[in-house]
DNA sequence: CAAGTTCGATACATGAACGTATCCGATGCG
DNA sequence: CGCATCGGATACGTTCATGTATCGAACTTG
């Protein structure tokens, strides 16, 4: 229903594929320059434009950042899922395995995660996105890896808890192994770290009652 | 055996006074605008100097940001380290939550150290610079963390494992720390993470012999 | 206390990035 | 096919950070 209050804008064809160019450059452009350091002509362009292109379209580059990010971060979201459900009956260590390497790929994304991260620390609307993507990544994951990890006849007491370990580990082990590129050892350490903390966070269903140093429910 | 080749600088009081308080402003400043982001200008201002100061010590804002980085850092070390020497005799349990509480205080250093990691992973020399700090956490940290486990009766059987997963953990829970201010939860799942790794990563020594789930030795 | 050196302040010239206002070709519509 | 609008290009003026060259006060040294 937008016969609108506002001069009811057309979207044209051409302006969407500008913006996207405008979008894809910004990544390129983040990741190697940094985005502090990275000027609105730069973005321009690699994209084959000029600024009046860009101030056509956004109004700064903040949000230009924001925007990249999101649809990135989206995309990148789709592809984990993708990855996941494509086995939807695997054992918890294959579809681990499959997990991981569908998503550390991209390098220039994850520089401007970090980049976006640092970011974010200092400006609160900011840090609610990403809290809210961490929330979306968990929403996302949680309920696969739990599924697998009950077909390996486990169950996860504190879901949330998992969830945000997961993160957590999964952050701290990108960046050291994009700090060693080609250090096999380092990949290797993530998937172990990986594969504890599944196991610490779930317990053998039906078995003995228990383990030693499991998972005691939290308090909230 | 300084009689020196170059000019035989004179290291005046002064001079090291200026340049520290140089560093110190840099990491206010760094941390509440972002490296990139910030000018040569308004470091000199924060710490009361002109720009001239700053010329006359270091030759480009990147060397700045480095001096401090590594200054800081080593501060940081010998804090935790101080940390842990204060209980020699410890369990496992507490040496852990004194460390915590020694190093997470200080929020601007921790924006400075997203930001950096952020800058290194885009300049290898500083990735070698990151590197090598974490080598000095892990050797550090891991005699004191593998004493402890040895008094609880726990045994390491890949150190530099152990090592990898502590830093790893440490880095990715202290950004979702940062990001939800005034979340006990966060902080609470940020400790029990690390008591799930030190177990994942240790076994009973002169038990049974065998636990379901423990390290493997790696390939290396 | 005089002479020399050091170190930060001041002044200046330069270049870069910004944002806006305007123009003109392209695109969609009748 | 002609017209109207849209979207990106161009051309400003302005602000701001940079780096250098010079100056002068404070401290060192004999």
């Amino acid at each position: 229903m937008p016969p609108d209050h506002a001069p009811a804008r057309r979207v044209t064809t051409r302006r969407v594929r500008t913006r996207q160019r405008l979008l894809d450059a910004a990544l390129e452009v983040f990741a190697e320059e940094g985005f502090g350091r990275s000027t609105v002509e730069q973005v321009c362009e690699r994209a084959g434009f000029t600024r009046g292109a860009f101030y056509s379209n956004f109004t700064s580059l903040d949000e230009l950042f924001l925007a990249m990010w999101e649809r990135r971060s989206a995309r990148m979201l789709d592809d984990l899922r993708a990855a996941l459900d494509g086995m939807p009956e695997a054992a918890p260590e294959e579809a681990l395995r499959a997990a991981l390497t569908a998503i550390p790929v991209d390098e220039a994304w994850y520089r401007v995660t970090a980049e976006f991260t640092a970011h974010a620390l200092r400006n609160p609307s900011l840090r609610r996105v990403m809290v809210a993507r961490e929330q979306a990544i968990q929403d996302t994951v949680l309920p696969i890896v739990i599924r697998a990890l009950g077909r390996a006849g486990r169950r996860v007491p504190d879901e949330a808890a998992l969830g945000q370990a997961l993160v957590a580990v999964h952050d701290g082990t990108s960046t050291q192994v994009l700090m060693e590129p080609g250090n096999a050892t380092a990949l290797h350490r993530r998937e172990a770290l990986f594969r504890h903390v599944l196991d610490s966070y779930s317990a053998p269903v039906g078995g003995t009652g228990d383990e030693p140093g499991e998972v005691e429910e939290e308090a909230r």
